[in-house]
DNA sequence: TCGACTTACACGTTTGAATTGA
DNA sequence: ATCAATTCAAACGTGTAAGTCG
């Protein structure tokens, strides 16, 4: 067995690293230790800055800078996202349905990888559930210690994450701010966006080179500690196996439970009178009316009847209706309806989907009805030849990187794929975050495309899910970037003059990739725009008065940042916010379709809005693979948050440690995956280019002839090289120090989710949520110890001890991409021995271990890395079991008082990790 | 009084140990 | 003695309803 012991680093695998981090609200209070994406973004050194990718880099056409990602139950997102997904979150916690289930493509197999999965605020607006719509009712409660999910396998190979699916199901949510179990932290009902973040780590101190963060806009939620809107109830119950329990034909159905009910009162009832009339000694007659028998025989009578068997497919229809039905076809069907496989529909509920966890059913084939919440883009939107020579799979959105550059006139993918595309964008190529022209609409896509334009400012288009660019800090932002930024400043007051002026630059290449490609994205996400409309997904724009003076001017980042941002700030055609978050009618997800407003996203056809936030979507009763293919899946329109992309995040965190000069090189590959939006709007990537064999050959099925091609490669095609992006430098989250040698255990400091959040473009618009801690997936497989000192110095991160890197083709050349902590020093802070729990069956021995790279062990350092073993390192083999580990060194608060972040981070008590 | 939250409950699924058979 | 298949029970996941709290 490996033991985490050995590799203290490894540790860090499914556990929650989040806590690891807190992000003090104080900008001046004291350095983070392990810097929040934001301020990692902002340190971020302009890509230009970088020092060139070494030598020894992979070899060209490696596919690691192809990275991508899909989401494989996207049409089951979508269906929650059509009516507006909520996640119940307990104290004890509650894993996530839809679980979120991705597939990765475009890796480099020989090289290891970390996923991690966080979720972040979208905005800074709590909701109510009224009127059978999710609106704003004030601000949203302060930030919670952001705790990162780290997959149980990281780290492990490309090989590994490329074969099989990757689900975050065990990733738990909790609305006990004093959780030791290293879940989730969420508030409840507050909107979040999940984020999945796939960081190339030779191990897990070895953090740097290449990040690609995806997030998928149809996963957003809001969290609730009971159910507010009963379609959701009804969507989880016939999707989720574990509450088959309370489906139609359940034992604990409503039916079942009422007659129950009614028999146990009655029981009683009997019961009482039988004890008054009846002998004590002669309980015979009470038998029958025992509480429990009647439950039981009643379950046991009600299965034999032949009581409508709602069963999963019977129920769909019953699924909501109303929010569909009426819906024009503004939304993308094609995406959900692409993704789900045409045998999936009929497949009787009990048929669960080939898992790799084979644990949930998935959405995508069972959902119920799905053709009411087929996506409302027409079909005859995709052009699609352009695509042809890409095979992306078009079931699963996929993000794929974009590149801000490039422009595609590429068709646009089928709606169906792009939507569910979500490339990755290499930080060189970062899109222009022009705040207004902005939303990259694919120019290319039709009006009509299936990926609706998310033209921030004029086309009332709805944007893909998929139209997600992702947005990069550019040289200007960073440098703007004050070195801290104030805590709550709403994002929403960011003026739209300062997005623009933001520095962040959006890359105008975009601007035109979003107008033409997947342009159809921009146009689509307008309600994203428009606070006002989005009543769920879109945090009411606040008013454009800045609430915050603290907030930094810049912070306004580009609309594009604010994934549902007051886009009008930025926007071009800013739509109208007012100034009252309160007043804004926020549906839940996604803006009436009644809203006038271009920039809304709102499907048109929905004369509601209040109702149902998220748009409307047609249902399509027979899902039609052809049809599916062309239709969009209205989600997607709904996000054009991505289209501003992360820069707002990246320029509300002020680097603390340099702002202008970003002493903290980010790394270029760093690529937010988001929405297709605007990758589908960018040119089309070259065939090439993309991983296409990564792609199930099965998915573009879904295609129509004529439909387009799938999108996410058009995104993708231009920012392809991401090899060329900064090699060396370290990896955002890997703020921490790593011992110089392997046998040092030291953990990394988890990469911190906010540090990511920099890539992301959309998910923070409010800057008031300075940074998002991450959270391990699975704390037990975190060793205390594999926390490694931090050092505090920002000098210690400018110049770490680094080993000879230079030869090691993926150790970055940067002497400072790894700070370096002496192997001693380690056991000298106290935190590192806490006496946090780990898995004592996880056993690593670097002895055991086979070389990381077999070509590459030759040359690379062996101070530096530690042996790595080419195939997938399981941290956690019995991830729940490691769930339940507490991190308490983890997840203690900060000591803000500390001005420097690293001992104070942690609270690491007592016993020495090693 | 109301909304949000907590808790207990019943049911189903998952998982792993124990058992059985070849 | 070994291994695979089966059985069983505990743990876990889920939504609901009642109760609690502010």
């Amino acid at each position: 067995m490996l033991g985490v012991e050995m590799y203290p680093s490894l540790a860090l695998g499914p556990q929650r690293l989040s806590d690891c981090y807190y992000r003090d609200r104080e900008p001046s209070a004291h350095v983070p230790l392990y810097p929040t994406t934001c301020d990692m973004a902002a340190r971020g050194l302009p890509p230009r800055l970088l020092q060139p990718p070494p030598a020894t880099a992979e070899a060209p056409g490696t596919p690691q800078d192809n990275v991508k990602m899909e989401l494989e139950n996207a049409s089951l997102w979508k269906q929650f996202s059509t009516v507006g997904t909520e996640m119940i979150v307990t104290k004890k916690g509650r894993r996530m349905f839809p679980q979120l289930r991705v597939k990765l493509s475009g890796l480099n197999p020989t090289l290891r990888y970390i996923l991690l999965l966080d979720i972040v605020p979208v905005d800074s607006s709590r909701y109510r559930f009224q009127d059978n719509s999710w609106q704003v009712v004030g601000g949203a409660e302060a930030r919670l210690p952001d705790r990162v999910f780290i997959h149980p396998d990281s780290p492990a190979t490309g090989e590994h994450w490329q074969n099989r699916s990757i689900s975050f199901h065990r990733a738990k949510l909790t609305n006990n701010t004093l959780d030791a179990q290293g879940y989730i932290i969420l508030h409840s009902l507050h909107r979040y966006q999940p984020r999945v973040h796939v960081i190339e780590a030779r191990d897990v101190l070895m953090w740097g080179r290449a990040q690609h963060s995806f997030t998928f806009p149809e996963t957003q939620f809001i969290t609730v500690t009971a159910y507010q809107n009963s379609k959701i109830t009804e969507l989880k119950i016939n999707s989720n196996p574990f509450a088959k329990g309370f489906r139609e034909n359940g034992m604990n159905c409503k039916k079942q439970r009422e007659a129950r009910l009614k028999r146990k009162i009655t029981s009683n009832q009997e019961e009482s009178l039988d004890i008054e009339s009846c002998d004590p000694c002669d309980s015979t007659e009470l038998l029958p009316q025992s509480v429990e028998l009647p439950s039981s025989a009643l379950t046991i009578i009600n299965s034999a009847l032949p009581i409508t068997d709602s069963g999963f497919h019977t129920e769909v229809p019953s699924l909501p209706d109303q929010t569909v039905s009426n819906q024009p076809l503004v939304l993308g069907q094609a995406f959900l309806t692409s993704e789900i496989p045409s045998s999936m529909e009929s497949q009787p509920q009990t048929t669960p989907e080939n898992n790799v966890n084979n644990t949930l059913m998935d959405g995508s084939g069972q959902m119920i009805g799905l053709s009411e919440y087929t996506s409302t883009f027409p079909t005859a939107q995709l052009s699609s030849s352009s695509h042809a020579s890409v095979p992306l799979p078009q079931s699963s959105s996929i993000y794929s990187m974009v590149s801000s550059t490039q422009n595609s006139d590429l068709e646009l993918p089928q709606p169906s794929t792009i939507s569910s595309t979500y490339s990755s964008i290499p930080s060189s190529d970062y899109p222009g975050l022009n705040s207004s022209t902005t939303m990259p609409s694919s120019t290319t896509s039709p009006p009509g495309s299936s990926y609706p334009p998310i033209s921030h400012s004029t086309s009332p288009h709805l944007l893909p899910s998929s139209s997600y660019h992702s947005i990069l800090p550019t040289d200007q932002s960073q440098e703007n970037l004050s070195p801290h930024t104030p805590t709550n400043p709403p994002f929403q007051s960011i003026p739209p003059s300062s997005c623009q002026g933001s520095g962040l630059t959006i890359d105008p290449g975009q601007n035109q990739v979003d107008d033409s490609g997947l342009s159809s994205s921009n146009e689509t996400t307008p309600a994203i725009q428009n606070p006002n409309q989005t009543a769920f997904p879109f945090p009411p724009v606040q008013s454009s008065n800045d609430p915050d003076p603290t907030s930094p001017p810049c912070q306004s980042l580009p609309q594009s940042a604010l994934p549902f941002q007051p886009v009008s700030q930025c926007n071009p055609n800013p739509i109208h916010t007012p100034s009252d978050p309160n007043t804004t009618p926020t549906a839940f997800p996604f803006p009436p379709a009644e809203q006038s407003t271009p920039n809304s996203i709102m499907t048109p056809s929905n004369p509601n809005p209040s109702v149902f936030p998220f748009p409307p979507v047609q249902q399509i009763p027979n899902l039609n693979m052809s049809t599916l293919g062309s239709t969009q899946t209205p989600t997607t329109g709904y996000f054009p948050v991505y289209q501003s992309s992360g820069l707002s995040t990246i320029s509300a965190i002020p680097n603390p440690v340099h702002p202008t000069t970003g002493s903290f090189s980010f790394p270029s590959t760093n690529a937010i995956h988001q929405g297709p939006m605007q990758s589908a709007s960018n040119t089309l990537h070259p065939t090439t280019a993309f991983p296409v064999h990564s792609f199930p050959a099965s998915l573009p099925k879904h295609t129509t002839p004529g439909s387009l091609p799938n999108p996410a490669p058009a995104t993708s095609h231009t920012s392809y090289p991401f090899a060329t992006s900064i090699p060396s430098a370290p990896h955002p989250f890997q703020s921490l120090t790593l011992p110089p040698s392997s046998s040092i255990h030291g953990v990394p400091a988890i990469p911190n989710p906010t540090q990511i959040q920099s890539t992301f473009p959309q998910s923070y618009p409010n800057p008031s949520f300075p940074h998002i801690p991450p959270q391990v997936g699975n704390p037990s497989q975190i060793n205390s110890q594999s926390f490694p000192p931090i050092q505090s110095s920002s000098t210690s991160q400018l110049n770490p001890p680094v080993p000879p890197i230079s030869n090691h083709p993926q150790c970055p050349t940067s002497s400072n991409a790894y700070p370096s902590v002496a192997p001693t020093e380690i056991g000298t802070f106290s935190q590192l021995n806490s006496a946090a729990p780990y898995l004592p069956d996880m056993v690593l021995h670097p002895s055991l271990l086979p070389p990381f790279d077999p070509s590459l062990s030759s040359s690379a350092p062996p101070s530096l890395y530690n042996p790595f073993p080419s195939y997938s390192l399981r941290l956690c083999q019995d991830p729940r079991s490691s769930l339940h580990l507490p991190l308490r060194h983890i997840y203690r608060q900060p000591q803000h008082s500390h001005a420097h972040g690293q001992g104070p981070y942690f609270d690491l008590g007592g016993r020495a990790v090693f």
